[in-house]
DNA sequence: ACCTCCGGGACAGCCCGTTCGT
DNA sequence: ACGAACGGGCTGTCCCGGAGGT
């Protein structure tokens, strides 16, 4: 029918136009004539697809995190290195809340006071929490290294890229999280990979730790 | 001053009542009536301490970076083992944050897009970026760790520990920061006390890296 | 559409409610509440059909205006005797203001120091200006008249009036009117009108000059 | 005492602060701080003086009609020409308006909607009234002028001028008052002042009638 | 007596999230 | 799907007392 895809093109343009205004404004602050004015429809249409306020959220909230989904739950869910897994999720991560309204938005959703429960945040931890939990069980964690505080290290300094980069998004550049993981790799995989970082000859300057790349140039293996 | 003291208890009371429904509902969401209910005076009370909302905001966000100055701005100021001053400083941050409603509260108030330009996180962000260029300077980096990148992480990380407290108030645990430091001095330092670290005998459960005695444990020295 | 009857209906009975309140309390004092409740309809329809008293009051103004201007910009727009205009449109201005709560209201918020730029005295001015001017030019004021010292006059007057008329109501009658004309024409016109109008018989005292038939009683004619 | 002189000095300033307020914001607007800063008093101290606004504005009204009294009740009370007496008066009136900002403020306040029952018009139109029934009495006035129309129409040319110079000051000019005379007098009076009007000589341009030369110069003469 | 600092209550304007009739 | 209307609530600010200094 026509008329289901101009009202699935409203939905989208409400759920877009929503995620702008809470990006900009905050939850609270974010005024449901303004995000109807920029979606171009009127206020009742919203209310129309929309039950509530807190209804409009949920929905950009889920959005976002299907893409969030998208990012952990990548093709080789559970084999491969999980930490590189890890440094592939990160990097995607944060590109995706720089460069994607939706996810950026979900996520200030998240943070705010007035809404609580967002399964966002939540989701993105357990994820990172399972992920270390399973590096650690095949080995591949340096042996004093703790699952546990990995992953809150991580979630935090994640959470902590997107929340700054609200407001400078210079934050949200993929050299940030190069730069987390140069400085977290050595600890967190065992010594001899840790050696191959610390006592070989320095990498250029010009070529960083990248995503997908990371290990390779490490030349990083299982521990025995 | 009879008069002055018990004005002076009066300001201080709208500031702590402030503080309290700031970091409870956020700013935008956190009504005047609230605040001055909560403080046990009365409307007009409030506005002739503070004339608008914004002022009083700006008066907790004051309060709470004076409390980060003291942390920051400690005895040692410019001597000393530099990595150990973050160590403690982050420490003491987080305990403060986990402790004193007004500095949680500033935070909080700096990260609300409703409002601009909060200080907090900058001179938070600018010592951090001093003193790892002074520990860059003075040889506590290891050779390949760059500070930028450290100081980044290290910020974005106590950003992130202080967003997620606002939510579960679990994170806001010394023992996180402790975590933290575990896994990155060992890169961020020479090889040499990564060695001391790696290879030493596993430190006994309960005895984490604390504050102030995080380099004794190490056995910390200057690269030469 | 009956839609935008009823939208039309509420929003003539709110300029007309605000009038009321407008002309009985003066612009500061009055409340939107109470325009809203004598109009009938709730707060927010108030501010949806006027965004604010600003321009509510702007509103009211400006529908005075409309009546001002049938005023003066009668059927025999630049032809005719013009001192028959004036007497003509003085009359039926306070007739107006009397009669129409809207433009009594627009002349009160004309003057009142809490807002600025009104347009109605100033129309009003230009058009008693503007007559006068015409007047002399066409050789029907009296040599030593000045068409300057006239028009602040009879501006004054009808201000004077008008203001006057807010206290007692019985300064806003017609007659108020005619007598200023009769003290007026005389030394405006020429002498020779002038004398048919002193040394001719008295009019019966029943019968004053009129609007519409002023110059007939008096044998008005043009100075060759 | 010196107490009671600084006291004295303290009302004063506070009487002329208000008038200023009042005269630029009016009645509603004028806020009791913006008075007692501008009289450089705390706010308590206005209240000590004055319980209320209302009265504060009553003593401002006072005070502007002792003025006026001044004005009306001149020297030669009952005697001489009445309308001299007219002319003179309302030439002091309209530069008592322009100069004395009590005066200014206390007419002002008499016309707010918001404070009924102001006694300066009032008093201002009796005195009016007075004059030109003395005047009719006496036998000054021309014979088919009323003296009741004429009252009104100086009442409402006044109050017109004090209005309208509240907006722009240049209608606070004693010229406008001789103009107003110039159009009144020849037909106010009798028909042989008229005639020595309308068939002399014509007036220089350069001097116009002004107060207290008016009848000189028109060489008046009392009707027999 | 004269004046100040502080505080109390009230309410105004604005605006918002939501629903109803069409 | 939309225009119109509703009612509630927040911030700002105003007028005013009252306890206490000088």
């Amino acid at each position: 029918m026509a008329k289901q895809e101009r009202a699935a093109r409203t939905r989208r343009a409400l759920i877009r136009a929503a995620a702008e205004v809470f990006a900009e404004e905050g939850y609270v602050s974010a005024s449901l004539t303004a995000i109807s004015r920029r979606a171009g429809v009127s206020n009742g249409a919203l209310h129309f697809h929309f039950e509530s306020k807190t209804i409009l959220a949920q929905a950009v909230e889920e959005e976002a995190l299907q893409v969030v989904r998208r990012i952990t739950g990548g093709p080789d869910r559970d084999g491969g290195y999980a930490p590189q897994r890890l440094v592939d999720a990160t990097h995607q991560l944060i590109r995706g809340i720089a460069d994607n309204v939706v996810v950026r938005a979900g996520f200030g959703l998240c943070g705010d006071p007035a809404r609580r429960g967002g399964r966002l945040r939540r989701e993105w931890q357990s994820w990172i929490e399972g992920v270390l939990r399973c590096a650690k069980r095949d080995g591949w964690l340096a042996e004093g290294a703790s699952a546990e505080n990995a992953a809150h290290l991580i979630v935090a300094t994640t959470v902590g890229f997107e929340v700054l980069g609200r407001e400078n998004e210079w934050w949200l550049s993929e050299r940030r999280v190069t730069g987390m993981w140069d400085l977290l790799l050595p600890r967190l995989t065992d010594e001899r990979t840790l050696a191959a970082l610390t006592s070989g000859p320095p990498r250029p300057a010009g070529e960083p730790l990248r995503e997908g790349r990371t290990f390779d140039r490490l030349g990083m293996r299982r521990r025995p």
